[in-house]
DNA sequence: AGCCTGACGCCGC
DNA sequence: CGCGGCGCCAGGC
C-alpha cells in the first residue's frame, strides 16, 4: 500500500507556503523537505503552478528555486508580476534572481519547531 | 509499458 | 562560477 495521498500532499504544500512571512522567500526543496518529502521539489513546483494564487491567496511568489531564481514567474499574469509582488514587501530582484538570497531565504524546517 | 516533459536539486567539470 | 549530466516523481500521450 502507499502512504502517499496526493490531495494531502497538496494541502501540506499550501499550508507550508502560507507560513512564509512577508519580506522573506523560500525554495521548492525547502518546502518539500519540511513536509516530509525531500525528493518532491519538482512536485512542489507543479502544485504551485496549479494553485491559482490569484484566487486562493497562496503566496506562491515567495517560493523560488534553491538559487533564489524566479523559475516560476511565467505562471503569473504578467512577466513581471512575481518580481513586483516581492518588491512590494522589500525583496529585491535583479536579473530574475533575488538579491541577498542567503539573507532573504526562510527555511520552514528551521523556523517551525517540529520537536 | 515506454518516452517526454516539468515553477527542482546536487555533483562534477 | 556557468553548464551539463543525472536522479527524482507524477502526468500526458
Amino acid at each position: 500500500m502507499s502512504n502517499f495521498d496526493k490531495a494531502d500532499f497538496i494541502q501540506a504544500v499550501y499550508q507550508m507556503v502560507k507560513t512564509v512571512p512577508r519580506g522573506r522567500a523560500t525554495s521548492y526543496g525547502a518546502i518539500a523537505r519540511s513536509i516530509g518529502y525531500p525528493n518532491m521539489s519538482r512536485m512542489v513546483g507543479t502544485v504551485l503552478g496549479n494553485c491559482n494564487s490569484a484566487e486562493t491567496g497562496i503566496p506562491a511568489y515567495r517560493v523560488v528555486n534553491s538559487q533564489g531564481i524566479l523559475s516560476g514567474k511565467d505562471a503569473f499574469g504578467t512577466p513581471t508580476e512575481m518580481q513586483e509582488k516581492l518588491a512590494e514587501e522589500g525583496v529585491m530582484v535583479e536579473n530574475n534572481r533575488i538579491k541577498d538570497w542567503k539573507r532573504v531565504f526562510w527555511d520552514p524546517m528551521k523556523e517551525i519547531a517540529t520537536d
